[in-house]
DNA sequence: CGTATCTCCTGCAAGC
DNA sequence: TGCTTGCAGGAGATAC
């Protein structure tokens, strides 16, 4: 399930051989994922010399891959897809959905079982795009400090009543923070996942980015560190290596206080959290 | 605009 | 062993 560090990994893993290479031939297995890839993309991308990538983004959870003149293709992980670098050769396997051919011989290709994903072909302007313009804070490596992203959260959570957790994981409001992230950081920062966003004072709010930033940074790093084998394999995920406090320890002792992690559901998600440590 | 609910899909684990 | 059932989850769509 990749969240914020596992998007930002694959990113980091394809930029190198994606950049300045022309989609030369685009091979789409599946088109149904999220949203049905229209028919005719494949000519549209790959029309004349083909599409030549001038860098590839992230913006929030979602890869873009620019190109030169104009237009983007936009690629969404889902819950359990994948994007990495190939040989031409690399024998195609079950939920394989889509290779983008690139003029040096490597293909990028996208594997996602359970087809949450999405891959979107768009000549607008990304920031303008209905995907986007919505957008929240990014909370790492867009040079927002912890007091901003804390600021920012403050403010917007003065006139809602969602509870903390499910704000927190609101894309409009900030990215990158899924279920995962989102249980830690308010273990992190002993905050009751049900009570109201609009009660969280301004001073929590700030212990709050700083944890976001430094679990989210932290679990981009080890991301990081598997990246040399990003060519043959899919990194292990940030949150792989990281202690896991409370997410989907149902009945465990608490790190802190030994009562029982308790586990709840809000907004159609698991929520797992201490009932002594988070009040 | 804010809020809650529904929805897509497959793999895996648990229970019978 | 093999079946059925339930659950996992990102986030847009929808209804109010």
């Amino acid at each position: 399930m990749p969240e914020l560090p596992e998007v930002e990994t694959t990113r980091r893993g394809i930029e190198p051989f994606a950049v300045g290479e022309r989609v030369v031939k685009l091979t789409i297995r599946q088109r149904q994922l999220r949203w049905l890839i229209p028919d005719g993309v494949e000519k549209e991308i790959t029309d004349g010399n083909g599409f030549m990538i001038t860098s590839v983004k992230r913006r929030a959870k979602y890869l873009l891959l620019e190109g030169e003149e104009y237009g983007t293709i936009i690629i969404h992980l889902g819950m359990t897809g994948t994007l990495r670098v190939l040989n031409i050769d690399e024998p195609v396997e079950k939920h394989d959905h889509i290779d983008i051919e690139l003029s040096n011989n490597k293909i990028l290709r996208y594997r996602d079982p359970r087809r949450f994903g999405a891959f979107i072909w768009t000549t607008e302007e990304i920031e303008s795009h209905p995907l986007f313009i919505k957008m929240g804070i990014e909370p790492v490596l867009y040079g927002h400090s912890a007091t901003e992203v804390g600021e920012h959260l403050y403010a917007k959570s003065r006139k809602r009543k969602t509870a903390i957790k499910v704000f927190i994981m609101n894309q409009h409001i900030i990215t990158g923070v899924g279920n995962i992230y989102a249980c830690e950081a308010l273990f992190s920062c002993g905050i009751n996942p049900t009570i109201g966003c609009n009660i969280v004072s301004a001073k929590s709010y700030q212990k709050l980015a700083e944890t976001i930033q430094k679990i989210l940074t932290k679990a981009i790093k080890s991301g990081g560190t598997t990246l040399q084998d990003f060519r043959n394999s899919d990194g292990k995920p940030g949150y792989f290596q990281q202690q896991l406090q409370v997410y989907g320890q149902t009945d465990a002792a608490c790190t802190i206080c030994s009562t029982s992690i308790k586990k709840i559901t809000q907004a159609q998600r698991s929520t797992w959290y201490c009932p002594q440590c988070q009040k």
